[in-house]
DNA sequence: TTTATGGGGTGATATAAATCAACTAAATGC
DNA sequence: GCATTTAGTTGATTTATATCACCCCATAAA
């Protein structure tokens, strides 16, 4: 279930970095391509293998990324926050979305079309660079875990998922997130029993305390030390 | 040890796909801006961490691009082969490389100044627009490495590897390689020892034949049958 | 010639992590 | 209020894969 919601790009506080770029005149365009959609926790709002039209933008909640394959197992790969777009390779290659995107929170949303955004890279140049500048950062960030999922084991990979939730996603410390420990799990390219587990030696390390909802780093130094000893 | 080649961008025939948006007198530009490279067998190109101040353009040869960690684990994560060029997306975001490259063989390469190529996305779109393509195939392209990574063991990383190879590396089959078995240990995730382990399985169920530097995948279905079961 | 060296290969063993199977506790629905 | 589902947790067991310790063989170096 999602609802319409009206206001204008131009005015909007919500808006993401990319469009700084953009003159006026060129953010009314953006406008008339637009549609605010708002999802509830657990809504798919876009999945693996379907064609994409749309880039989205988020303004408010939290977004899961994840690849997931046949057997079912998924990779979280990352989360889109307010302010930020999903960047869609397949938008200019095959028209397919190459992971799903689900809202891990209520959240809301601006859809843009596809074309209208590479007509834009095509007529801003200032637009087309700060794309390629969020491209860029996004493939750094994958390049980042595939090399802590595929070089470290569990302990290290788990650092590394708390320290990105607290350093990238969060911004804060300690953090309340309603991430289930299967999420977890999937951040770190593990199974939900060897989170479970991990966690809990991190908390009997005195490392992390977990309440409830709210994770809390209190020693960073060590869990970057277990990061680095993969 | 390298040594230099003098030709022109307007008449090379070694050009990459995405200079075709290019002007004459904007394939001057990049002229200027160039150096030819040659390197041996085993040469580093760029190194992971280093700061990076070209892009390199593939003329001859095969380039080996891979992610090392702390432990000397080595992750390859592509290759580059003539006509490719190799994007870098620290050059939009922190100046560093983020993968290493090597040449696997003897090798020549154009280096053209970042800041050039940079500049050219603000002036020609079209240009821009190639680039963004090029990015987001490689982009996919780790997607699916990630996903066989961490969610297919080891007959299923092994066949992806075989597949990759024989229809996106050297677009033949049977392909002949120098690629060592670490080398396909370390684009599957793997040790070598279980590389050679699996190799072996797959040669005695006549899915493959190995003589000497020459691999033939004999049985494609069935490969692609173990890379979907995992 | 002998001596390194690097790659391919194999078996035995160790181990990290998945799987399986229970059992709580909380939340939700009827 | 009871039944059902979902999340968290734990222990026992299995298994995939790494590690270790070798072997051989070719080539290059001394």
């Amino acid at each position: 279930m999602s609802k319409l919601l009206e206001s204008s790009c131009l005015h909007c506080k919500k808006r993401s970095d990319i469009f700084e770029a953009l003159s006026d005149e060129e953010l009314d365009r953006v406008d008339m391509c637009r549609v605010n959609m708002r999802y509830h926790a657990g809504e798919i709002i876009f999945k693996q293998g379907s064609p994409c039209y749309d880039f989205v933008c988020v303004t408010s909640g939290l977004v899961k990324l994840y690849i997931e394959s046949e057997n079912d197992h998924r990779l979280i790969i990352g989360f889109a926050k307010p302010i930020d777009y999903i960047f869609v390779p397949g938008a200019y290659v095959d028209k397919r979305h190459h992971f799903s995107a689900v809202a891990c929170e209520d959240t809301t949303a601006c859809l843009v079309e596809a074309d209208m955004i590479q007509n834009m890279v095509k007529t801003n140049p200032n637009f087309a660079s700060s794309f390629i500048r969020k491209i860029s950062a996004q493939s750094i960030a994958l390049l980042e875990q595939i090399s802590s999922i595929t070089h470290k084991q569990i302990p290290g990979r788990m650092a590394d998922t708390l320290i990105y939730l607290s350093t990238k996603v969060y911004n804060s410390n300690p953090f309340t997130t309603n991430l289930i420990r299967q999420d977890l799990a999937d951040l770190s390219g593990m199974t939900k029993e060897s989170a479970i587990r991990v966690l809990k030696t991190f908390k009997e390390d005195d490392l992390i305390r977990i309440d409830g909802n709210q994770i809390e780093i209190i020693n960073q130094p060590m869990l970057e030390t277990i990061s680095r000893n993969g």
